[in-house]
DNA sequence: CTATTATCTGAGCATTTGCTCAGGTTTAAT
DNA sequence: ATTAAACCTGAGCAAATGCTCAGATAATAG
């Protein structure tokens, strides 16, 4: 029997009254513009408070620590994305759902760069380790049954193959937004993307 | 003028010595197992000078704070990964060059699994940014110059080609390493990744 | 109106962390 | 052998950070 420690990283509690809620708003918010601006290591929770124009109190009444609130900004954001992601596919057509899978995800990415970036960064890993774990089996999932019954050129696994394919191009596009994010912008990477797993996937017909 | 700041991320000095290359090597050791066993979080720099069997003393003889410490060692990783990579390149060969660097890169990634994730996990981004930095211009330019006097399928900038695969590759490598680590060992990532490389670089002839 | 529950406040103590410095030891140089 | 330079030590202070708690205010229920 393990003394089951306290969770570090979930709200302590839900603010139920709309003061309460707007409290948890403003702390999510000027503990995302800290991180921007001036990185993990600098958001301490008195700095987030007063950033956010809350008691320190109030901050430790909803949050057990800092990386409980990057936590939840990371789970705000990760379901954003997912739900984004989600309602551009379609079960028919292969070639529209992959265009549509990278363009949504890259849209995402521009029109949340600094946000993205300072949480993929900065914030450590312990933080938000299963955070997409769920976002990314339910994702899987829907992606295989949809692979499963198709006929395809690559052999091998389609299970494997759908995981492959997904972080392939997640994974790519999460590398030029830190890296190269001047390119982002360039229509060549959403072109050479839909080419390549097009390519790989459709059979030369 | 600036009153130019203290570079914080660079070894105070180097040892000359025996004796004092072996405390910096155990304090770097040291700083890695701390990493790996308890998080950057963790690892400060009383705690690492104790696990290295240095003094505190000693240790800010030759560094001036943490983020130096694990700045070094992603200077020396990234060091022996790039040197490996770049043997196993040859001028004439497309095919057997790409399945080199994929092959080199996840070997490297397998048997230095637990201080890779540990550094791209959780050291915080401002520790270690430039230092690939280097490397990948050194690294694009050797396959630039490989690539622009080919005839390759995909239309397009080979220039950005290059730069694209390059990225897509190591990415995606280094997303399974994260998060799907069993499938390191997987054949089929590795044969994925050549198929999808070579399928989208080289024509159908 | 009263009682109860939810919410907020911020001074301030405990703990952690960063880092120096005065003094000691080892190695190298002459 | 003597001196100089490199190297090491760790107590301990300054600063940063984590977090609580006693008490105030606001919302809601009966």
């Amino acid at each position: 029997m393990k003394p089951d420690e306290k969770p570090r990283l979930v709200m302590r509690k839900q603010p139920t009254q709309s003061r309460s809620i707007a409290t948890v708003q403003a702390i999510l918010e000027g503990a995302a513009r800290i991180l921007v601006e001036q990185g993990y290591a600098k958001a301490n929770t008195n700095v987030i408070a007063r950033r956010a124009g809350v008691s320190i109190g109030s901050l430790y009444e909803y949050f057990p620590g800092k990386e409980a609130i990057f936590a939840e900004i990371r789970r705000r954001q990760s379901q954003e994305l997912y739900s984004a992601l989600t309602t551009g596919v379609n079960d028919t057509d292969l070639s529209s759902s992959i265009k549509s899978l990278i363009e949504t995800h890259l849209r995402y990415v521009r029109e949340n760069l600094d946000l993205h970036l300072a949480l993929t960064r900065d914030v450590p890993w312990s933080a938000i380790a299963d955070i997409d774990a769920a976002h990314t089996v339910d994702y899987l999932e829907r992606s295989q049954t949809f692979l499963k019954y198709r006929s395809l050129r690559p052999q091998g696994d389609p299970v494997f193959i759908s995981e492959f394919l997904m972080r392939l191009v997640a994974s790519t596009i999460n590398d030029f937004a830190f890296s190269s994010p001047e390119h982002l912008d360039n229509v060549q990477l959403e072109e050479s993307l839909v080419d390549i797993v097009g390519r790989y996937l459709i059979p030369d017909d």
